[in-house]
DNA sequence: AGCATGACGGAGG
DNA sequence: TCCTCCGCCATGC
């Protein structure tokens, strides 16, 4: 099994009105440096892949007019994007602590 | 087989 | 605290 079919499993994974980072699909996958490839991946989306519900680590959706899509996608399953295409951080799927304070980018 | 690229992340200045 | 540079790894040429 390729390594973006990992991507795509874990990614259907993500629960409805749920984000996730690249980074934390890497990390699932094993490696946290493998975040660029995981993006990658979901470049080759497929229909049963929820790619929408993957942002970067600031919680910006992707560029471009799937920006768009995107932010219109996750708005549907309630989570909060402003209008800059930033995911509100208390959608990420785990995170729930260091986010009070500092909480930098 | 090697070089360049990329829907990212973290460290450094 | 904000901006910039380097690094990792799979895929494409």
């Amino acid at each position: 099994m390729s390594f973006y079919k990992r991507v795509h499993q874990i990614v259907s994974c993500i629960p409805a009105g749920t984000v996730l980072s690249y980074g934390q699909v890497a990390r699932l996958l094993g490696n946290p440096n493998m975040a660029r490839q995981v993006g990658w991946a979901l470049r080759a989306c497929e229909e049963s892949v929820p790619w929408y519900r993957v942002v970067n680590r600031m919680g910006s959706v992707m560029p471009g007019a799937s920006g768009k899509l995107q932010i219109r996608l996750l708005r549907s399953e309630g989570v909060a994007v402003s209008d800059e295409g930033f995911v509100d951080k208390s959608f990420f799927f785990l995170p729930h602590s260091a986010q009070t304070k500092g909480e930098s980018q």
